[in-house]
RNA sequence: GUGGUUGUAGCUCAGUUGGUUAGAGCAUUGGAUUGUGGUUCCAAGGGUCGGGGGUUCGAAUCCCCUCAGCCACCCCA
């Protein structure tokens, strides 16, 4: 009988004890800020029909995972072609046109996985299977919606722990206005988009080099969103920014979106310095039509962004007759847990269990079960020992998994109604009334 | 998708110009220590040398193919 080699597909990992419980720390964290800012909860399922999910992004197609079944039936027609999802917005975006009682402003979170076919890089925190945390903003064309993103995402990185990030903030209105500035052919807009991107990677001669190379005035580009560059960062002077778009409408209109948008953002407490406007930055290609966002860390810029998002205002028109406006974001956990691991600000666990009752011999065990019960009542967390080994071993699972406590119960405790509790991190070990062990134990842990 | 790089024990790695039965540290298990963890000492278990083919008297080592991991690009969370 021939061995199945153990593996997981390329791209997927397992999440262990030790990693998952940290990972999930992370995730009520995010949750809490989003429920702190009213939104709802959403699941949706993970296989949608491939219609629904590239209705909108043809760029991404080829990234997303088609399901093929080995046998063709009734359900394998072209009508009916399934794939993972590739995004949240999307299914979102098709909730909101499916389902007319949902009240306006309508606002979501959902925090679930997702796929994309592309090549795995770990340092980049990128894989085939990963986890997004969305909190969106359906039915108001507000502009404090696309702050209170922002104020959001600032509050859950901040809650993580990272101290040196940035939200980058532009507006597709802008960029649009740019691209007609700079070249006149409107098909030159996403090649625009992309070159300018690509900055802090490339810096100002590359892409200037890029420019050229999609047939886009280089050197005007470069000298126009240069100049832009010296009028945005943390302290915008959208005053000058202004003057120098002239009298494009679209750029205009841009520069006030991001204007008010970046005011209310700090109104709502997001720190001067973490928010930057940011001319450069370009974002999805697809379905932005107004304010666009992202957030990344200057210590770690191999790492692609940890959120990102922006105002899409005609999603849910692909799939309704009435158009919903929209504004959004991503958190990316897998992300997150990758920046954290690299600023060495994660840290493995390898069990939350708080107390574990020695077993000392067979005698004990019904004074165990009943200590184990009694315990856990009061909402500690804790594990009994199975087997008859010495106390060796059982002190050493304890010290391994990083159990605070043991309670030992032997027969010298037992005669005098008394047990042993030992802190495994101090060492102390104290022998108490058995009826103190409960309020001693929650007292100390908490 | 494009380019590069690396695959030897659970993990990190050594392995000479190709030469007996492929090693070490950590980890695991047992013992020293039958009422108490981390340190120390002793011992044991654990290997299709990624897979397949070829060259050779002989391959972990050389050649070809293939698979997987990693890195950069593309793109993004």
């Amino acid at each position: 009988m021939s061995r199945i080699e153990p593996r997981t597909f390329r791209g997927t990992r397992d999440f262990l004890p030790s990693e998952l419980i940290p990972r999930r720390r992370i995730v009520r964290v995010i949750e809490e800020a989003y429920r702190r800012y009213g939104f709802q909860p959403l699941e949706t399922p993970a296989i949608e029909y491939l219609d629904i999910l590239t209705g909108k992004s043809e760029e991404n197609d080829k990234l997303i995972y088609e399901i093929r079944r080995a046998r063709g039936d009734a359900e394998e027609t072209a009508e009916s072609a399934i794939a993972l999802r590739y995004d949240l917005t999307v299914p979102l975006a098709r909730v909101v046109a499916q389902y007319a009682e949902l009240p306006r402003p309508f606002k979501r979170y959902q925090i679930q996985p997702v796929w994309r076919a592309d090549r795995p890089q770990p340092r980049q925190g990128r894989y085939r299977e990963f986890v997004q945390c969305d909190a969106d903003i359906l039915g108001t064309d507000s502009p404090l919606a696309d702050a209170e993103i922002l104020a959001l995402t600032n509050e859950v990185l901040t809650a993580l722990g990272f101290q040196n990030f940035r939200i980058r903030l532009s507006s597709r209105k802008f960029l649009a206005g740019l691209s007609e500035l700079v070249t006149s052919d409107e098909s030159h807009f996403f090649d625009f988009c992309r070159c300018l991107d690509k900055l802090d990677k490339i810096g100002w001669d590359g892409v200037e080099n890029e420019f050229s190379q999609n047939n886009i005035p280089a050197q005007t580009a470069r000298s126009l969103v240069a100049e832009l560059m010296n009028v945005g960062g943390t302290k915008p002077d959208f005053e000058a920014a202004r003057k120098l778009v002239d009298t494009n409408e679209a750029a205009l209109n841009g520069i006030s979106e991001i204007e008010i948008v970046f005011r209310a953002a700090l109104e709502l407490g997001v720190s001067e310095g973490n928010l930057v406007f940011d001319a450069t930055l370009a974002r999805g290609l697809d379905y932005y039509t107004g304010p666009i966002f992202e957030t990344v860390l200057p210590d770690l810029p191999h790492l692609g962004s940890l959120t990102g998002g922006g105002r899409y205002d005609g999603l849910v028109a692909t799939f309704s007759k009435h158009s919903v406006s929209a504004t959004g974001t991503t958190i990316g956990l897998d992300r997150i847990q990758t920046a954290l691991t690299q600023l060495k600000q994660f840290h493995r666990e390898p069990s939350e269990t708080q107390v574990l009752i020695a077993r000392f011999d067979d005698a004990g065990v019904s004074t165990n079960l009943e200590l184990a019960a009694e315990l856990r009542r009061t909402g500690l967390r804790v594990e009994i020992w199975y087997d008859n080994d010495r106390m060796k071993k059982q002190f050493s699972y304890a010290d391994q998994q990083k159990i605070p406590y043991v309670v030992v119960c032997g027969p010298d405790e037992r005669a005098r109604g008394e047990v042993s509790l030992k802190n495994l991190q101090t060492q102390q070990q104290v022998t108490i009334p058995r009826s103190e062990l409960a309020s001693t134990l929650s007292k100390n842990l908490a």
